[in-house]
RNA sequence: GUGGCUUUAGCUCAGUUGGUUAGAGUAGCGGUUUGUGGUACCGCUGGUCGUGGGUUCGAGCCCCAUAAGCCACCCCA
């Protein structure tokens, strides 16, 4: 190694490395959303970050498919691939020859996987969650990564309302504890599905157009539906529920599926009547979840919790209750979301359980908070006390005067960088340090100590170790 | 997958119509001063100007290619 080639320090693209002020924020939230879950009784688990390919490929659509970070086979990888295909070059074919393992896409799939792989040790309901990374080979952007966390709390096996309106609770109080102000926006996939069939698309198509509304304005949804030949004329419909709907038009939105109202048909002008009991079910159970929400002392007293019929997004696997939750007065997309999904396990040969899960967006709450200035004081904070020994003779009597203090349980440095006392000082500020002590011979003769407020700049003469212990203990 | 922008010191950025040896601030290192202090003063290190070609007597600057990053679409958290 007589040379060594420089490499330029650099991240891969949508990655992020996290200063310690930075990460002990993001453990403010992570501890946050714990403890209520925990509240609630949920319990952690853990999953590789790499699983088998085919346990990921095919559950997220063809996007998803191509947004899976593979894991190049290892030794000669390229010795199970067929010479046709090989010369052939196409690399989506050759893929499944020389990558077997991925990076996980999300926490959602792995819990199917983990469920029904453990599903003998497992107490059902099962109610879990689960914290960690996952991996999207996507184009970064703002509020975008390549590698970022997920935040998941599910319940597997059990399909009373009820979980719903758990899973809002945990909402609300996560929100709560945070300071943050949010609108939880909720619909229901079964109305979307009907509303649908109903105009002759698919509800993915459907669901996509709708979902653009607050970005491209009424005219140019209905132009879109238009477009693909949805029939039902919608204008009514969705004026309606433009602005946040609450309970009351919930039950107003049931009599278009129970006969009472109807929608025209763009071509024939004929009137359509809807007759659908899964629609109704639907939107009785989101007038439960909403009313619901006022069980919570903020719900009760705020407009929290609103039907949206252009919420609409998501992963396709979800098949009940929807929502998604928006920080109020700041500009982000949704900083949570999550569902009701019914066909999950049986991909893994699982019998049918239906799950139901929230999901928290840790990285842009953490944007909001820092926009909003939400995170308290007190998070980042260093030890309580830095002893600066004046030089080098005075090292050892200041460790043994630092360590008097740990072994009074309070947190304590002794500083053994750049003397100049700019450096101390900055050592302090960024690494919010309370006091200062320096150390120098008069304290070694005398015992006793001036420490000094690092932020107020207050001193107190003449102190002893153990006066210092009493005061900051 | 589509489009736009950017790339010069560890970081933030200057750099004239193409013209000597590429600058500043900041951070880092060293020193001066100060026994009760933090904002002072002096000095030093650090660059293959993303990379590879081309035009030119001469390129950080012009042209082509390429890479990386960011931003916006699609989609998503």
């Amino acid at each position: 190694m007589s040379e060594v080639k420089k490499i330029k320090p650099s991240l891969s693209k949508g990655t992020r490395d996290f200063l310690p002020s930075e990460v002990a924020k993001r453990n403010y939230i992570f501890d946050t959303i714990k403890t209520v879950f925990r509240k609630y009784g949920f319990e952690e688990i853990e999953t590789p970050a790499i699983e088998r390919l085919e346990t990921l490929t095919g559950k997220y659509g063809e996007e998803g498919d191509k947004l899976l970070f593979k894991i190049l086979n290892s030794g000669d990888y390229l010795k199970d691939v067929p010479k046709e295909e090989l010369a052939v070059g196409n690399s989506q074919l050759a893929t499944k020859y020389i990558a077997e393992k991925g990076l996980r896409y999300d926490l959602t799939v792995p819990l199917a996987r983990y469920v029904v792989q453990h599903q003998d040790d497992l107490a059902f309901p099962f109610k879990r969650f689960h914290i960690g990374p996952v991996w999207r080979a996507d184009r970064p952007q703002k509020g975008r990564y390549q590698e970022f966390y997920q935040c998941d709390a599910d319940v597997i096996g059990s399909n009373s309302i009820i979980n719903e309106i758990e899973l809002l609770m945990i909402y609300l109080e996560v929100f709560e504890r945070l300071s943050l102000k949010v609108t939880v926006k909720i619909n229901h996939r079964a109305i979307l599905k009907v509303l649908a069939e109903q105009g002759g698309i698919s509800v993915e198509m459907f669901a996509t157009i709708l979902d653009k509304l607050d970005k491209v304005g009424l005219d140019s949804v209905l132009d879109e539906l238009n477009a693909v030949g949805y029939r039902l004329k919608m204008n009514d419909l969705l004026q309606q529920f433009i602005q946040g709907t609450h309970s009351k038009q919930v039950h107003q939105f049931e009599n278009y599926f129970n006969g009472t109202w109807g929608f025209e048909d763009k071509a024939t002008n004929e009137k359509i009547v809807i007759n659908s009991n899964e629609a109704i079910k639907a939107c009785l159970d989101v007038a439960k979840v909403i009313n619901s929400s006022e069980l919570h002392e903020e719900g009760s007293r705020h407009n929290l919790v609103q039907f949206d019929l252009t919420l609409a997004r998501g992963l396709n696997y979800y098949t009940g209750i929807i929502w998604e939750v928006v920080a109020n007065n700041v500009q982000m997309g949704s900083i949570a979301s999550g569902g009701r999904y019914d066909n999950l396990t049986e991909m893994f040969g699982g019998q049918n359980m239906s799950g139901v899960g929230i999901s928290f967006g840790i990285e842009r709450i953490y944007d909001v908070m820092e926009e909003l200035n939400l995170f308290p004081e007190t998070i980042s904070q260093g030890v309580k006390v830095l002893f600066v020994p004046r030089d080098q003779s005075v090292e050892e009597f200041t460790f043994q005067q630092v360590q008097q203090l740990r072994d009074a349980n309070i947190p304590a440095e002794i500083f053994l960088g750049n003397v100049k006392k700019q450096k101390q000082f900055n050592y302090t500020e960024q690494k919010n340090i309370a006091y200062l002590v320096e150390v120098g011979e008069n304290e070694v003769q005398s015992g006793k100590f001036r420490l000094r407020n690092t932020k107020t700049r207050d001193t107190q003469n003449d102190i002893t170790v153990s006066e210092i212990i009493q005061k900051l203990s």
